[in-house]
DNA sequence: GAGGGATGTCGAT
DNA sequence: TCGACCTCCCTCC
């Protein structure tokens, strides 16, 4: 699940089930349980998210108050029940849970299988931030940072999107989708990239992953090429929204009928549609 | 019910 | 380049 409107969600939500409240915080699985204990019976100020890294702000009666990083990776989830009954026992392998109870019912939270759980300082926090390029769903994000380093690359277009030091949050179904939308090749080298290019390519990640965060699903279809408007069946899939060519290899294209390509880059799967995003190529003809 | 792949990243080799 | 993280959901039997 977790590319970056997850992690923007999953904040709003941790903070709507929690801000303002005492926690009861424990390590059912027992990996956090020594950070848990310090954590245990603080107020939960708020989270935030910054590309794929969630930051959990909390005050503990110290003066600087305390930080709980997460990094979902490609497995973890943190699933938030607000306003239930009552909090039931952890069931598998759960690394920190949040709870509450009080006015509003119980709340909780479980965070599974993430690969970066911990305990930081503010100045850890900032050196994250620091290594991380703009995220399209920061209102403080400054798109500049990244056509900075992306039209000095001879990398990939494909690989600089999805590198979370040129770009927060976007992963490898946004990465396929904004180029297929912006009919760009993936292996287009970012230094033949036009300012312009580059800007729609921001301005449609802000809307596509707003987007994603208000439905919780990752849609990129335009209306003339939904399932209800082509007639054809919708998706069942564990990203649930309807895309143009992530995982959609050997189908045909919901634009020009051609069938979908894929291939390997730097170790993760690209999709694009070789007569709607064609092969660039240099003016610079040998 | 088993088996495998995946929306990610880091550290060890 | 490989394993860890050890979840979730899909496909195949």
């Amino acid at each position: 699940m977790p590319e970056g409107h997850t992690l923007h969600r999953l904040a709003l939500d941790l903070t709507a089930a929690f801000a303002g409240r005492v926690v009861a915080v424990s390590s059912p699985q027992g990996r956090f349980a020594d950070e848990a204990a310090l954590l245990d019976g603080a107020v939960l100020v708020g989270a935030e998210s910054w590309g794929k890294h969630l930051f959990v702000h909390l005050d503990d009666g110290s003066e600087a108050g305390a930080l709980v990083h997460v990094h979902l990776g490609l497995i973890g989830t943190f699933a938030v029940h607000a306003a239930v009954d009552a909090v039931p026992p952890p069931v598998g392998q759960v690394r920190l849970r949040l709870a509450r109870s009080g006015p509003g019912g119980a709340a909780y939270a479980d965070l599974r299988g993430a690969i970066t759980c911990a305990l930081v300082t503010a100045e850890q926090r900032a050196a994250v931030i620091g290594r991380s390029g703009p995220d399209p769903l920061r209102a403080d994000a400054d798109p500049d940072r990244a056509w900075h380093r992306i039209h000095r690359s001879r990398k990939p277009v494909g690989a600089l999107l999805m590198d979370q030091g040129v770009l927060a949050g976007v992963g490898n179904v946004y990465r396929a989708e904004v180029l297929f939308r912006q009919r760009l090749h993936p292996l287009r080298p970012g230094n033949t990239l036009r300012v312009g290019q580059w800007q729609s390519i921001w301005d449609d990640l802000v809307v596509l992953m707003a987007e994603g965060v208000r439905t919780g699903r990752i849609d990129t279809v335009g209306p003339e090429h939904t399932p209800e408007a082509m007639g054809r069946d919708p998706r069942r899939d564990d990203h649930g929204g309807e895309v143009y060519v992530y995982r959609r290899t050997g189908q045909p294209c919901l634009v020009c009928q051609r069938r979908v390509s894929t291939a390997v880059l730097e170790g993760r799967n690209i999709f694009w549609c070789s007569r709607c995003q064609p092969v660039f190529r240099s003016r610079a003809v040998g």
